[in-house]
RNA sequence: GGCCACGUAGCUCAGCUGAAUAGAGCACUGGAUUUCGGCUCCAGCGGUCGUAGGUUUGAAUCCUACCGUGGUCACCA
């Protein structure tokens, strides 16, 4: 049982003896480092129960503690807290329950439903920016979250790839590509594309400037513009069927498919299953049709299907087009149930899309609750901010995106200068450093990323981003990395366990070995929360303990043979605690660097 | 304008399901190495927690109003 745990249950019992009243909860919080004890009670809040002066009360409870809890070995009290010490033989026991248990923190799988978790969801007519690495990075990692927390989980994306921005690169492409493919130009074929949509937007532009001169004013030229009007028929020819287009739009969507696939991989992500658009909003247009029956929508004169949220303090929402076309609401219904029918054992859905979408999320939740699923009340919009630039936001017209797979590979190389300067690696191969600067260069990026809370926005300041001092991946991954230096130096028994008695905490120890229990409920909050954020943080602050504790004693040379096992033994459990936290955030951590 | 989110040290962020003197990192200043990896550690400097009210024994945290920033209010996605 939980230290907290077992202490409530006596904190209970002591004031059912002492005071003849239940309380319902204790409250507890860490000691502040500058108290005696390890854990403090917070007598205030019994105050309601238990009338009296909160001082007295907490020394009678503590003074109660003390006398029946064999592991309290003292107590203070401060104004209204109750600081407890506890016997060190609790922090071994503990620590000898956890040291050979490579998956420490990660909770077995539960017997519950499965979880479907969306994220990166892009268009297939550019490539993927800094927006979308915000978006797969948390996507990924609330994933793996959820997992060790004990869910059964599905990686998932729903693929925008149909509707005119593909036709527009499918034009150009047939006007100006000359054939070129993402072979004869030796480039990914997301780029290739996203070049052609870039070229569609040059020629409607001056399209534009000409009608103008023969004197059409603007908002009448930019819809008439010529090329504009082709790619609106290729639209039209592409749902009516049309062979020809058909061919084109799998061709060209398959070379961005590749080309999204080759970043995926870079990023180190992956996915259980693909949905496209094209596959699913016809499923929505036929829940729309039952949801008119059933009285859920309602139908305009001009034909149009609506859905009434006035009720619910929202507005009237179209969910079907006047010619009867599918609008985005339309498809993601028919996404969602399409998923879960795929899918039976999926109980809830977690949704990761830019908080731009706040409204659409809660439209759509809505509707489906609506629609009467029961799986509705567990669909969850993992909402996140923006990504800025020091120079503001990223506008693709003026040129300011960040490119994901330019920036994957900055990251690399900066880390390559870095490490050069520092120089261990010797012996290494060039393909193992290739590998290392990786590992260390998207460390560095998804620890920037992920350790900010979802919900705010980023300031992307590339310069900080490649810092490697401080609160950084590259800081935890050095700690990490000298930890095996020590474990491989070391030549102890891995095996001894030493009891309680022969070993002597240093106050760092104890410090460090408070830590690492709060693992198991740091993932708990972080998959409840949603938030990979609070495991990087956690990290962050197990890194700090270590490093001060490798400061202060020797490790390799401790004075006792016990001392050194110990130590040896702690520290290969951080390791592998470090190593836990950064595989649910999806940072790799190396031997060395 | 309506609705939503955010506003904490010069900068980037924790803390937000209420509790002790609001914490880290960067930057800046000063220290530590006959020691296991100095990409380290220790200390100092730095705060009207956007503003004003309210609830409470207690508010950065909850409520209200206002200010600022961003988003959103399409038969776009």
């Amino acid at each position: 049982m939980k230290l907290q745990d077992t202490l409530e249950l006596h904190v209970k019992a002591a004031v059912k003896e002492l005071f003849r009243s239940d309380l319902e909860s204790v409250e507890f919080q860490a000691t502040r480092k500058e108290f005696t004890g390890d854990i403090t009670v917070v007598v205030f809040p019994m105050l309601r129960v238990v009338k009296g002066n909160p001082v007295v009360i907490g020394e009678q409870i503590g003074q109660y503690l003390q006398d029946n809890v064999t592991l309290v070995k003292g107590f203070n009290v401060v104004k209204g807290f109750l600081n407890i010490e506890i016997d060190d033989s609790y922090y071994v026991d503990f620590f000898n329950t956890i040291k050979n248990q490579s998956n420490y923190g990660f909770a077995s799988l539960k017997d519950d439903k499965a979880v479907m978790v969306e994220y990166s969801s892009p268009n297939t007519n550019k490539p993927l920016h800094l927006g979308h690495v915000r978006n797969v990075l948390l996507g990924y990692s609330v994933s793996e979250i959820l997992k060790a927390s004990g869910k059964k989980v599905y990686k998932t994306q729903i693929i925008n790839d149909r509707g005119i921005h593909i036709c527009k690169s499918m034009l150009a492409w047939q006007r100006f590509g000359n054939g070129e493919t993402p072979e004869s130009t030796g480039l990914k074929g997301d780029k290739l594309v996203g070049n052609y949509y870039v070229e569609f937007d040059k020629a409607y532009k001056t399209e534009i400037a000409e009608l103008v001169v023969q004197g059409q004013n603007e908002e009448d030229a930019k819809k008439n513009a010529p090329i504009l009007l082709e790619a609106q028929e290729m639209l039209r020819q592409w749902e009516a069927g049309d062979a020809e287009v058909v061919a084109l739009w799998e061709k060209m969507n398959g070379w961005v498919y590749e080309g999204f696939e080759e970043t995926y991989k870079a990023i180190g992500v992956d996915f259980d299953k693909y949905y496209y658009e094209s596959q699913t909003y016809l499923l929505g247009k036929e829940f729309v049709a039952e949801g008119l029956k059933s009285g859920v929508f309602f139908k305009k004169e001009d034909g149009s299907v609506w859905c009434d949220l006035t009720e619910d303090g929202l507005d009237e929402k179209i969910v079907l087009r006047a010619d009867g076309t599918a609008v985005y609401m339309t498809q993601d219904i028919g996404t969602a149930i399409q998923r879960i029918k795929d899918y039976p054992d999926v109980g809830g859905m977690v949704y990761t899309v830019g908080n731009e979408q706040d409204y659409h999320f809660k439209v759509l939740f809505l509707i489906l609750k609506k629609l009467g699923f029961d799986w509705a009340k567990n669909l969850y919009h993992l909402s996140y901010g923006m990504v800025d630039l020091p120079s503001g936001k990223m506008k693709s017209r003026e040129g300011t995106v960040v490119d994901a797979d330019d920036l994957i590979q900055e990251m690399a190389d900066t880390a390559e200068e870095i490490s050069k300067e520092l120089g261990k690696l010797d012996d290494y191969s060039e393909a193992d450093k290739k590998e290392l600067y990786k590992t260390i260069g998207l460390g560095a990026l998804k620890y920037y990323i992920l350790k900010v809370d979802p919900k705010k926005r980023i300031l992307f300041d590339p310069k900080e981003s490649i810092d490697f001092q401080g609160n950084t991946g590259p800081f935890i991954q050095y700690t990490y990395a000298r930890i095996q230096s020590i474990l491989r130096k070391s030549n102890i028994d891995e095996n001894i366990t030493l009891s309680a008695a022969e070993v002597s905490l240093h106050d760092k120890e104890r410090e460090l070995l408070k830590q690492l229990e709060q693992f198991p409920e740091v993932i708990q909050n972080a998959a409840s929360q949603h938030s990979p954020a609070l495991v990087a943080n956690y990290t962050y602050d197990l890194v700090k303990d270590f490093n001060s504790l490798y400061q202060n004693v020797s490790i390799l040379g401790a004075d006792k043979e016990e001392e050194k096992v110990f130590r040896v033994q702690l520290s290969k459990t951080v390791g592998q605690t470090i190593k836990n936290a950064f595989s649910v955030l999806g940072i790799e951590v190396p031997e060395r660097m």
